[in-house]
DNA sequence: CGAGCCGTTGAGGGGATTCAAGCTCAGTGG
DNA sequence: CCACTGAGCTTGAATCCCCTCAACGGCTCG
C-alpha cells in the first residue's frame, strides 16, 4: 500500500537523535511548554513510531492509553455513519496532537488513519497526567488545543460540506496548501477520499479535479501529489462570490 | 420577536433562591465538580439572565469575559462562510457549558444565540481561574467539557449534513429529541434555521416537514413547537439503511 | 387594510448522482 | 514477452433529487 513517501519525510529520526529538546517540531508541540528538565524526562516516556499510508493511529472505541503528537505526515479523522458510509472530518498537520481524550481516560472517539507516511510521539496517558499536575501550563496547552480542535472542526463543518461541489473542492485545496511545507507542493487525496470529506460522488470529485487541471490550478505529477497555483487558486475562490 | 414561551421554562430563578447549591442543573452544571464550600463561594460570581428567542447570548469576535451554564432552553451556534452564508453548527441544551474559550483568554470562536428562550448562569472568566488553581478537578471538567463539544461536533458533521434531505430531518427531529425534556414536545425550529442546520433550501426543509406531518411522525401545535413520535420516527429512521 | 414575515406548494431547470464503459498502471503468472 | 487482473481515475449519458423562481394563504402588527 504505497510504500514511497508521498511527500519529502525528514530525516529518519526527527528528534534529531537529542531527544524532545531538538525535535523539529519542538516549538510546535505540546511539550513546547516544559522547561529542559522536565523535558529530558519526558523523552523517556515518548516513543517514536512511523505509519504508512491507510494504517490506523488508533481506531474508534480502543481504549486509549496514548496521546500522539504528528511530527511529519498528514492524518485524517473519520467515523463512520449510521447509515455506514464513512465521513473523513478533518486533517491534522506536523505539530498537531491527536487522540487527546486519552488524557480523560476514554475510549478514541474517531478513527485517525495516516493519508501519508508520517511519523509521530506517542506519549503514555500516564506521562501526560504526570506533567500536567505540577505544570499548569501544560494542562492549560492541552486545553488550548482542545479549543483548536474543535474550531478547525467547525471550520471544516462550514465550509468544506456546503456550496456547490466546485466549491467544496476549491476550498479542499486551500486547506491542503496550508498543511503543506510549502511551495505549492501538497498531498492529493484519492478521489474516494476527497468525496467523503466532501459529501460528493466520486466521480464527481474526478470531475472537479480534472477541471482545476484544465485550469492550471491544479498541476498532478504523479497520484497522491500535485502543485497548487496558490495564486490562481485564491482568484478562483474570489470569482465564487460573485 | 416572540415573547411567549415556546417550552415551558422553569420557575423564573432556577437556582431556587438558594444559590447554586440548589440550582436544577447543578448535577450537570459545569460546578458541579466543586465542594459546598466553593460552592458558596462561586454563587457570588455568577450574575444570571435571562433572553428571548434570536438574541445573542456572546457574538464571534467579542472578548470572552464569561463562560455560561445553559440553564434552560436551547442555544444555537452558527458561523458566517466566506461566501456569506450562514451555517449552523450545533446546537446546546441544558447543562451545556457554552464559550469555554473564556477560559483561554481568546475571543469567542462563533455566534451563541437563543433558539427558545433561555436561561443562563455567566461566570466571569476570572472566576472559573480561581477556583481552577486549587481545584484540579475544575480543570478536568473543562476538558471533559471540550471533548464532549468536540465528539458533538464531529456527530453533527457526519449525520446531519450528508444523505437526502429526508434522511437530515429525520436526524434532525432526533437531535430536538433529546435536547427535550421529554415527552416527545420538542422546540421546532424555524424553516430557514432547518435550511441551516442541513443545508438545504428553505422550501426543501418546508416540504420535508410536510412530509413527516402527512406520515404522523410530526404534529405541529403551534409554530416553534411539535410533537414527534419517536416510535415512528425511529421506523423512518432503520427505513433509510435499506 | 396593507405591509411584512413565515410557511406551503407548484413548475421548471440545473447540478450532482448513478450507471456504465474505457483508460492507465502495477502486479501476477503463463 | 504478453495476457490477465484489479484498483484507481476519467469521461459520457441518463436520471433524479434538490434548488430556484414564483404565487399564494395565514398571521401579526402598525
Amino acid at each position: 500500500m504505497g510504500r514511497e513517501p508521498y511527500l519529502p519525510l525528514p530525516p529518519l529520526d526527527a528528534a534529531g537523535g537529542g531527544g524532545c529538546a531538538n525535535c523539529l517540531v519542538r516549538h510546535r508541540a505540546l511539550f513546547s511548554v516544559l522547561g529542559p528538565q522536565d523535558l529530558e524526562q519526558a523523552a523517556g516516556a515518548v516513543t517514536h513510531l512511523q505509519l504508512a499510508p491507510g494504517e490506523p493511529v488508533y481506531r474508534h472505541g480502543t481504549p486509549a492509553m496514548a496521546v500522539f503528537t504528528l511530527r511529519s505526515g498528514i492524518v485524517r479523522f473519520e467515523r463512520v455513519t449510521a447509515g455506514g458510509d464513512r465521513r473523513i472530518l478533518g486533517l491534522a498537520g506536523p505539530g498537531a496532537l491527536l487522540g487527546q481524550e486519552a488524557v480523560l481516560q476514554r475510549p478514541y472517539a474517531d478513527d485517525a488513519i495516516a493519508c501519508t507516511p508520517v511519523a509521530l510521539c506517542g506519549i503514555s496517558r500516564a506521562a501526560v497526567d504526570r506533567f500536567a499536575q505540577d505544570n499548569g501550563l501544560l494542562a492549560r496547552e492541552l486545553m488550548q488545543r482542545w479549543q483548536f480542535a474543535l474550531d478547525a472542526s467547525h471550520h471544516w463543518a462550514a465550509e468544506l460540506t456546503a456550496g456547490t461541489a466546485r466549491s467544496r473542492m476549491l476550498k479542499l485545496l486551500q486547506v491542503l496548501l496550508q498543511l503543506s511545507p510549502g511551495g505549492g507542493q501538497v498531498w492529493l487525496p484519492s478521489r474516494v477520499e476527497m468525496s467523503d470529506m466532501l459529501d460528493l460522488a466520486e466521480e464527481t470529485a474526478s470531475r472537479m479535479v480534472s477541471r482545476l487541471r484544465r485550469e492550471q490550478i491544479l498541476q498532478v505529477d504523479k497520484p497522491g501529489t500535485a502543485r497548487v497555483d496558490g495564486q490562481k487558486l485564491q482568484q478562483a475562490l474570489a470569482a465564487l462570490e460573485a
